[in-house]
DNA sequence: ATTATCTATAGATCTATAGATAATGC
DNA sequence: ATTATCTATAGATCTATAGATAATGC
């Protein structure tokens, strides 16, 4: 339970009106508006403009709670991968039938992607993302990535290539993004991460 | 066989060296220039003027070619459908097993994203997408998705959603794109082809 | 005459820094 | 004194257009 810290009062006030979100911090704010930027419009596309804008502040303010915009999309996306990886290693701790655990942990994923307030799974796509700012996100994706390929090698263990199986399932847990992205209406999330969990599992044979 | 159409010899000389593609016309230069571009770099970050020295041209001289950037992108996207979607109406026509019918759609869309020249695919998640000169390309690709849908109804009578069944098989295929981008090394194209098809059958069920 | 390039540039951005200012906190 | 904003702007782009130029084709 991570108390929601209050607004500062300290510092100039802002010229414009009511806040974007009222309960956050300044940084979170920013976070949450890059966020729906980022996911509509693109990374390379979203202006440091745009994302003051849409906060209610001028675009150099930005600039004293980041260091500069690829920092805000560093820490959207280690934000997002970060609970799928914990909750994997986890998993690993507590000897459960290797099936069961990939069920488990695509039900789980597949929920993280659909939960989360924008689609910023949207952003592992980015081609940015291969340049060194990003490293960190890189090393917990693809983390997650083995996470998946070490469950589906014990879940089948007659594949005659048990790592292809495990991205496959990784591929068809990300493809949620795209589903949340393309289809107008999608079944209630814990429906669907049922159902790709069911899925999975039987890609995994 | 479409004969290769051989370098126009009238017009100003370039100023540059050898060409990009000697056998082919500056039009089809250009493209292929972009799809690597934007492929690796992404669209939004990839200028006009890297386009134009990749080609060996003047930034200005790919507007004698395209009316802007975006037709650029927008005749890459269609290109790269437009097969599979073909692909698709021939086989409806031929009155197949569906699950034979499936499993040959899966097999030569996968064979596609795997054989073009660039990973073009990585576009197919741009938000740029979704603004009005892509509507056909848009088009394109929901007709396809729409041939998954059928196919995977009729294969799996038994689905509780089969729509959802076609989505997520159209998302396995198009997995591979990011396989494609983010594994260093990958089965030969007919046999990850060949995998991918029998995956999607038994998520089918 | 037609074609395919070139040079030059207008006008609109965009990121990031410098330094001023208006609050609170001590 | 510290904090969080503001204004102003440097310097680097970026897209697209205008008009010149150097080939071939008729």
């Amino acid at each position: 339970m991570s108390s929601t810290p209050p607004a500062p009062t300290a510092g100039r006030p802002r010229s414009g009106g009511t806040r974007r979100l009222p309960a956050a911090t300044a940084r979170e704010e920013i976070l949450d508006a890059a966020a729906e930027l980022f996911a509509q419009r693109g990374y390379a596309a979203t202006s440091t403009r745009l994302i003051a804008e849409a906060v209610g502040i001028r675009q150099a303010s930005l600039y004293y709670h980041f260091a500069n915009k690829e920092q805000i999309l560093a820490e959207l996306l280690e934000a997002t991968v970060r609970p799928s990886l914990t909750y994997a290693e986890e998993l690993s701790t507590q000897d459960l039938d290797p099936a069961a655990a990939l069920q488990e942990l695509v039900r789980y994923d597949v929920g993280v992607l659909l939960g989360a307030r924008w689609n910023i799974g949207i952003l592992y796509a980015l081609p940015e993302i291969a340049t060194e700012p990003f490293t960190r996100f890189r090393q917990e994706r693809e983390q997650l990535r083995h996470a998946y390929r070490h469950l589906a090698a014990a879940a089948s263990p007659g594949a005659a290539n048990p790592d292809l199986t495990g991205d496959l399932v990784f591929g068809l847990v990300e493809s949620v993004i795209g589903m949340r992205r393309d289809l107008t209406t999608l079944p209630p999330a814990d429906e669907l991460s049922a159902t790709v969990a069911a899925a999975a599992l039987r890609l995994a044979g």
